[in-house]
DNA sequence: CGTAGCTTTGATGTAGGTCAAGAAATGTGG
DNA sequence: CCACATTTCTTGACCTACATCAAAGCTACG
């Protein structure tokens, strides 16, 4: 077996939850045949959309929104590589929010039948698949406390906690810090406040020595002062250790 | 079969989705043989707990919520007759939030290996739940818009809109409103604001003439305007149909 | 029939929004 | 590799939605 297939991203995320044999890892690599590269900026599901076959994200940063008919954009979550695309609409008639690229991405396609085919050989897959969706849900419930109970500087120091510990998980991000393509108005779009005050806050979060982001790059200064600054707890994302033995 | 099986608040919401044969409903009464009742108040399910059996709620309304180490809670989202209590939780090791029932509850308990047993046989019943869960996370997807994008008073009509459209399908409510045990300091635990200004933006709609709440039931006296004012679209509840015949 | 939890209202404070405008970075075609 | 266009960042001045504090009237139920 390449060595390409054990390390990519999802059989990384996923071997944190349920240890999967290779044998697993064969049918996890085999049913993402079809690679295809998609440009910046330019959305690849509209809310409304009716074709539904699943995706996995296998390099570049997209984000899944919503546009109400006010104009106003909220961003629901960001996918990294290794996170599934419109997993949740899989079972609906129509897409529920809007994909957008945020770098240029590569993603790999599996359809509904073959992935629920590969849940009949391998149940343990299909474990590991509904755990990843059921993280993905509590992110989104993390997301929605955070709306409501922390003020912006919390949230952005909550917000890019969750991101470093999940890059780390697919090898993206060490302690110290990591890469992120997100400008100002994304940060605004997803948090809630304004562009504007994204600013300040990040000029807040610099001057307290906390953390920095500079050339596109995120920098934690003081860790455990981030931490407790907003209460970030990250056992909704990995659980501490594989459930399944 | 006793017709209370088919009547059932799960059956009806359920078969608005996909259309359920006679053996997969009884296969569906089966499961849920443990009823228990709750008083309200006390919770029955805590954060970092590690039981998880899934429970489907029968009669009464909860709530699910997280609090932060500040004190403040979030309610993620309420359950009626008919939804799951902690069907995301069921793959994690312990369950990522508190339920407390509003009022009085009944619930009955099915266990993970009986629910997944049942799919085995019956998977037209796990195309149903996996609907539900995805409605579910749907919910908490819609809230979260509205909490980062919503003012005050849109917040409190999007919310009063679903729960009338939710009860509906279960039968409790008709078009020009439902009973609603909810206190004002829990429409503020969900709905973000303070408990005082729920009570003014509730002086608002009342004065407005779109809807009151009084005697513990939300009445609709201008039910389009209502929609029109926070541009609530019930797609995500529904569908409009069975998706599958 | 008291008392604890709800609801309602007024007065005042603040986090964060909006508007405006200049500086820096980034991308693009020649 | 430069000139220009475009996006992104930064900061100041001012404003609004909502928070907080305080207190009085409900209402429900043991």
């Amino acid at each position: 077996m390449p060595v390409s297939v054990i390390d990519s991203p999802l059989a990384r995320k996923l071997a944190v939850f349920v240890a999967l044999p290779d044998a697993d890892l064969a049918v996890l690599s085999a049913l993402f045949v079809r690679r295809r590269r998609f440009p910046k900026g330019r959305d690849i599901v509209f809310e409304g959309q009716t074709d539904q076959s699943a995706n996995v994200l296998a390099s570049g940063w997209v984000c899944s929104y919503k546009v109400l008919n006010s104009g106003a954009r909220q961003i629901v979550d960001f996918q990294i590589p290794g996170d599934f695309l419109g997993l949740r609409s899989v079972l609906f008639r129509t897409s529920d929010h809007n994909i957008e690229p945020v770098t240029r991405i590569e993603a790999s396609e599996v359809t509904t039948s073959d992935l629920l085919a590969a849940f009949d050989t391998n149940p343990r897959l299909a474990t590991a698949v509904l755990w990843a969706a059921s993280r993905d849900e509590a992110m989104v419930v993390e997301h929605l406390v955070g709306m409501g109970r922390r003020n912006a500087t919390e949230r952005m120091a909550h917000f890019r906690l969750e991101l470093g510990a999940r890059l780390r998980l697919v090898g993206l991000a060490d302690g110290g810090g990591y890469a992120c393509p997100l400008s100002q108005y994304m940060l605004a779009d997803a948090l809630g406040p304004s562009a504007v005050h994204v600013n300040r806050v990040l000029r807040e979060l610099r001057e307290t020595g906390l953390c920095t982001f500079q050339n596109r790059r995120v920098t934690f200064h003081d860790h455990a002062a981030l931490v407790a600054m907003c209460g970030f707890d990250k056992t909704y994302l990995d659980h501490d250790g594989p459930l399944l033995a």
